[in-house]
DNA sequence: TATGAATGAGTTTTCATTCAT
DNA sequence: TATGAATGAAAACTCATTCAT
């Protein structure tokens, strides 16, 4: 046989690390964190119980990077707007975009909010909550301030209800939930009013 | 010495049983339902694993219990207002009682929505929707027809998404969460309006 | 009140003891030693569990004075027996009486059989084997020595064989096994042969 | 170093998997069902407990796949008998084939004879009789009928209790029960009588 | 004497993780 | 790198026995 290459390993490593992380991110879906198990995973991708130690850490190293798929993302995209400055363009591109990544990959998302609602296993992930998220509220805020006046911190406790709102249902039922239209309806209410 | 009155111990076992289902309410609604062990309840009730089972059957029937106390309320609230026939006056009601609901019973809100969402052990409990449910929402949809007409269906998730979205944010958070505020803008939203 | 004189304390506690012991047998022989609960006794007897350690001193305790009522009568016959010596008329005795009391109390006869084939409860209570025991197995032995010659051994065990064969047939179907037809073939066989 | 091949493991299962039915015949023989513990088991084969759940679904099926390789083995000979149609000869290969099983495996036969009196634990096996044993009842039913006439039934019931009796005194004492001289005794009483 | 609440050691079972190959 | 057998700690649950009243 001839020997492989390094780059042919590497990219057996990532087929094989990719493949492990849909099996795991189907079973934490669909079953729950502690429901789901390893020997359950391992079957679906198809890979020995061993092996999954050989790419992993642990499981809540599994869960940590199948999280971090999402909040990387996350992070990026408030990076990105953080430093456009913050308007009603920019507060429309954040919808369109929560909207777009939710349609793009539900069963992250779901998996992402079962989690951050059972606050022991998340808090350790999020500790670590990005510079830029804190800027982002920041000016999300401001922008609240200059559209509402005093109304502000009501009308962004409002908006922050009715958002997450939205992405809970769609994500628990994305089949049937019309995440467009919700869109436009948030669009109506909270930018162009 | 002579033994206890059949009176005394009901009282006993009703002091005992409260202080059990406190215990798991607390632990459940901070660890989840399989991280909350039998063990862990005890403890924090003070008392020893083996009595658990002499209040209650399993984990399960702890879990329902809990859960049948939010449950029942809700159903028997519903009822009557199905009772009553629906209008703007009853849909004020729903929300205003809600909203009275989870200020005086947080933590047990807080267990319903972290079960309600792992659908896995939740399901089994709620196979009983009630009737009552059932004509709920067969009122509420028409309520919407009549209020908005061709757009209802829309509006009547949009609401949904809203509803669950103020009550997730304040059981996640009741003591920063103003949920008066919220009240307040959801009744002009959706009865004034 | 007038208080209780010794001797109606005497008989409330015969009383008792016998229904404890009653619902004891039944739920022994019908769930076996370990799977019949102390709690299961004293609900079938209507007592409280603690008063049941009033009486006995544990479960095992409360199934050896079960089995002594068994093994004390069997006992005292045997003792008749070997006093009188050992003749035919003995031997049909023996068969008689094992008839008689089989047919008088198959629930206890069942209940020895069953503890008889679990050797580990058992042992314990029968180290005690009876004098009269040693003797009269001497003496059955003689009996096939001079109803046999040399066969005596074989036919001892054959004989050993049916009977044990025929009273475990009978205790596991009191009902339907021909109890009566089995004595009279016995005795063709054994007796007057 | 390479991983071990699929045949390789599938030796290696089979001589855990045998140890441990070997371990749990004895223990099960020695202290019934219920006192045998898993961890006794386990001791006794010299594994682990939890590897116990990785060859047995559980304490049941380990009984199960005990009580199994006998009950198996007899509908398999019965079949046989069976289909060749029932005849003296027949029945004395019952009898030998009996004794020849007993003495090759008397502790799986003590084993099954235990739990057969132990009705709860066994019932749940059993229900599945097969449907040899349903014809080869009705078989040698006929065979008595034709041998004895009217006095058929009587004689079936001594016979099971006979031939029973034998089974359960050498189970209980291999050592010293002298299976073969019963056996001859049967026949002549039976067969050539 | 009588009650049944309470205990704690023991049971079966599960599963993340390790390890020999 | 890859396997799956093996471990061990922890889980839910049971039950004989004790104890305060």
């Amino acid at each position: 046989m001839s020997p492989r290459t390094k780059e042919q390993f590497e990219v057996m490593r990532n087929q094989r690390k990719t493949l492990i992380l849909d099996a795991a991110l189907h079973v934490f879906a669909e079953e729950g964190y502690h429901s789901a198990s390893i020997s359950k995973i391992a079957k679906r991708a198809g890979v020995s119980k061993g092996l999954m130690y050989n790419y992993f850490e642990s499981k809540q190293d599994l869960l940590r990077v199948l999280l971090h798929s999402i909040i990387d993302e996350q992070n990026e995209f408030l990076e990105g707007i953080v430093k456009k400055g913050f308007n009603e363009k920019a507060f429309q591109e954040v919808i369109d975009h929560t909207v777009k990544t939710l349609k793009a990959d539900p069963k992250h998302w779901k998996l992402y909010f079962l989690m951050a609602i059972q606050t022991e296993v998340f808090e350790v992930l999020l500790k670590e909550q990005s510079a830029s998220m804190q800027e982002y509220k920041m000016m999300i805020y401001q922008y609240f301030k200059d559209k509402y006046g005093e109304d502000a911190e009501k009308k962004l406790h409002y908006f922050t209800a009715v958002f997450s709102g939205i992405r809970m249902n769609f994500v628990m039922n994305p089949e049937t939930f019309p995440l467009d239209d919700m869109r436009d309806l948030l669009v109506e209410q909270f930018v162009k009013e």
